[in-house]
DNA sequence: CGAATAGTTAGCCATCGGGATAACTGTAGG
DNA sequence: CCTACAGTTATCCCGATGGCTAACTATTCG
């Protein structure tokens, strides 16, 4: 199995933060400045640009620059990894409900069939 | 929107750690005591049960303690909340990408046209 | 009872994360 | 050319995180 994955780690990391995933949200909708990602946060540029070299080193966002202009843009390939990651667990998570459905079904059954021989010991 | 939520922050922050994600994945199979979990790893307990205390903090697990042995289970509803959160992204950029495709076919349709015009004109 | 088991609490350390300011680089535009 | 604009770099601050050891509590079992 191994599975010890730094990307998935980075990519959680990236998401663990609201300025994050508000950027994230604006991506979706198409790429965007530099300016116009940090327009909306009270915080200072500086200070918004850490967020997004988090979100580059993640692979969740690239850019590239054009005279004094970098754009962003969404790379939905690392968020499709995390969402799959979390189906996995699900669908484990699911299959073994479906197991306890069955394990107390079985008990119900038995439990019919002790009642029936009691009825005919009776 | 004011899409802010810190749970959202807490369970991507657990899931941050590969350590937690181990737990994670063993906790879908069903419930383990804390040192069943902890036995995998090479660190020490108390560094161990900080893990255990950000991943229930965050509500992914949840933990009952009988006699001295203390029992993990998952709950499975924070990392539903997650998974929607990225399917809902997901959804966004899928839809933004339909409009690209549509909008890349006008493109080369009025390039058509246009040729065709050409060809006429000449 | 007494020893082993299963956690827990407390405190120490180094590094990281998210914020700030100040000063700088490079590109447009008038 | 020179000013304004869009980012960038360099530091600093401080609280949170992830690891450790040591010492402690509370069960269980022989």
């Amino acid at each position: 199995m191994a599975n010890y994955s730094p990307r998935l780690s980075g990519v959680f990391h990236a998401l663990d933060d609201p300025t994050r995933r508000a950027v994230v949200r604006t991506l979706v909708r198409g790429p965007e400045t530099v300016s116009a990602l940090a327009a909306p946060f009270p915080m200072a540029l500086p200070s918004f640009l850490k967020h997004l070299a988090v979100l580059e080193e993640s692979g969740v966002v690239r850019s590239r620059k054009e005279g004094r202009v970098r754009t962003c843009e969404l790379v939905p390939r690392r968020l499709a990894q995390a969402e799959r990651w979390l189906a996995a667990q699900r669908v484990v998570w699911e299959s073994r409900s479906d197991r306890m459905v069955g394990f107390v079904e079985n008990l119900h059954r038995e439990e019919q069939a002790r009642a029936k021989r009691n009825d005919r010991a009776r």
